[in-house]
DNA sequence: TAGGCCATCTGGTCCT
DNA sequence: AGGACCAGATGGCCTA
């Protein structure tokens, strides 16, 4: 750490000069409170018995460094059973930081499972699903006020912004292996893209089963974007709801790409556990009753297996260019 | 072994 | 007075 104690001789000089009251010192530390009312604090009321008597019966108006004595309320003597009790206190307040921290790392943990990348053996860690969130947050912002969908890369680039390598390796495989899950489609039927995209032409034509159901509950059309769309077709290959649309196992003949140093490449063993840790997004649903699902998602005929199934050579054109983004 | 991440303790500050 | 929040310090664990 680069903190120093706030009465080093090398910051006293250098910032207050050699001879800078003291006084002003405990006033600057203790911003907005009256410097003296601050009593009783632990290191205080943990000194013995004794410093405590030398300084009540002290009468020369000094304190035990030959300063000034400080006015204010003077310190109360501490006995035996007041210490109990100070260290009491500190127990629970103790306990009760712990509990906060829980608190904290209980919503940090729900934020990890709908961010695009959620893994339980490889848990992202506070500060990258931190990052991770707020531009995922982000992108689903630019996807609302554009209506458009973006192409994988610039998708992937949006997420990935200031991520570390291992993460945006995270991200980039999940987001390879089933990229449909997290590129929303465009609001309306208005046509997106002038000529076809990166994502288009490695992935194909998308359509999103959330609108093009005809028929059943209506999906919101405040909210086409939102994953849940995502859940439906889900469900419709998996015929399982579970209660947070988890991730699906992913076995498939893809392995995520791996950046070493920056360079993307395809890693082709152990695909399995790495699909593990990929979340796929799919945890984000409120799952609609099956019924709608059904007559939703099985309406469309151009629905996709979640796992787009391609050639692992189709990955290379976005992988150079991850790599270029990178480099 | 260095560095990253994390949990925990701790004291300070603010608020009720 | 006491609780919540915050940030610094510290030590443990893990990984490259």
């Amino acid at each position: 750490m680069l903190t120093l104690p706030f009465e080093d001789p090398v910051i006293m000089d250098t910032q207050f000069g050699a001879n800078f009251p003291r006084d002003c010192v405990g006033e600057m530390k203790v911003n907005k409170q009256e410097p003296f009312k601050k009593e009783e604090t632990l290191s205080h009321a943990m000194e013995d018995e004794d410093s405590e008597k030398d300084e009540d019966e002290r009468e020369d108006g000094q304190d035990e460094n030959g300063l000034p004595r400080r006015r204010g309320p003077r310190k109360k003597k501490m006995t035996k059973a007041r210490v109990d009790r100070v260290k009491m206190r500190r127990a629970e307040a103790n306990t009760r930081e712990r509990n906060r921290m829980h608190g904290l790392n209980n919503a940090l943990d729900s934020l990890r499972k709908v961010v695009p990348c959620y893994s339980k053996t490889q848990k992202l860690s506070k500060i990258e699903t931190l990052r991770l969130a707020k531009n995922y947050i982000w992108a689903l912002s630019e996807i609302l006020s554009t209506g458009k969908r973006p192409d994988l890369l610039t998708f992937v680039q949006t997420l990935c912004k200031g991520l570390s390598q291992p993460t945006t390796n995270l991200v980039a495989g999940c987001l390879q292996l089933n990229a449909r899950n997290f590129i929303p489609d465009q609001i309306s039927s208005e046509p997106s893209f002038s000529g076809r995209s990166q994502y288009e032409s490695v992935y194909g034509t998308y359509h999103s089963p959330g609108v093009v159901a005809p028929s059943g509950p209506s999906v919101d059309p405040v909210k086409p974007f939102r994953p849940f769309n995502y859940c439906n077709s889900y469900e419709t290959f998996y015929e399982s709801v579970s209660p947070e649309c988890g991730s699906p196992q992913f076995d498939g003949p893809v392995s995520p790409p791996i950046n070493f140093n920056g360079i993307f490449s395809l890693k082709q063993e152990e695909p399995f556990e790495y699909g593990k840790s990929c979340h796929y997004g799919t945890r984000y649903c409120a799952v609609p009753p099956r019924s709608s699902i059904s007559q939703s998602a099985r309406g469309a005929s151009d629905l996709h297996f979640p796992y787009d199934v391609h050639l692992r050579g189709q990955f290379y054109p976005v992988q150079d260019e991850l790599n270029t983004f990178h480099n």
